[in-house]
DNA sequence: AGCGCCGATACCGTTGAAGTAACCGGGCCT
DNA sequence: AGGCCCGGTTACTTCAACGGTATCGGCGCT
């Protein structure tokens, strides 16, 4: 059952959602590992599987991935299940744990939002001094 | 000119403000670099010098701090002022811009203290099922 | 003369995260 | 028989961060 409580199913995620180029890749601030809270955000609508998790992130390779996945499965950020069905079916959902970890993703990108323009026009401005 | 404008000097750093068995080196939250942060929370009450750093920092090298400061220096969250004094004395304050980030930093403090221990169990629970 | 202070820098080694490429097993379809 | 799909795994390599040790330059102190 991907079904969430109202019977629809998560609309599937915008293979664009991350874009390679946003400045956010120098953003000072991370959860866990690299691509930690990109998942959260993958996962903040409802459960995924392996390959819907793939789409957005399309730069990450299926071992780091499922690296991170069990790392977080680990520390009890999502939890996994895989459904005896042919093809296979692994679903990953966040825990009540890790959606506490929304708001700080929420909190990172309202700062970057406001003040990563200037991180990096300050970046900028000293590489073009002393290049 | 060290004197705030109460013409006070900022108290000492605790040497011990930074314990290294706490449990925030698992915290699945990272402001730039491993040292960033700390640094932060060293330059919150005033401008600091170099060796005023170390005190707390004390597992932190000199190389490794130098270059901490001087990426954020680039970054533009901290300025950096040499007086040239004998012996030499250089002190590093925040920037408005580096000041932006403490309340990150003070929300990533507080998940820590209601969450962390949930995820370090977990991490626990699972390094004895699976060792 | 020699030592220490301050704020570093140079050189080198280690580590771990991340990336690349290839492969797997089971069932299904043609 | 061959190929596809799914959800990975394995082995190998790369790269930046991090760390350790040693050293420097200018000055004052003894």
């Amino acid at each position: 059952m991907t079904d969430l409580t109202d019977g629809t199913l998560p609309p599937p995620l915008d293979p664009d959602m991350f874009d390679p180029a946003c400045p956010s890749s120098v953003m000072p601030f991370r959860v866990g590992d690299k691509w930690t809270g990109m998942v959260i955000r993958c996962l903040q609508g409802g459960p995924r599987r392996f390959t819907e998790l793939r789409a957005p992130l399309r730069s990450v390779t299926p071992k780091v991935l499922s690296e991170t996945l069990r790392a977080m499965e680990r520390d009890g950020l999502l939890t996994r299940t895989a459904y005896d069905e042919n093809p296979p079916r692994v679903e990953y959902a966040l825990t009540p744990l890790g959606r506490t970890l929304i708001p700080l993703l929420d909190a990172a990108r309202t700062w970057s939002e406001r003040h990563l323009p200037r991180l990096v026009a300050a970046r900028r401005a000293h590489e073009r001094d002393a290049p």
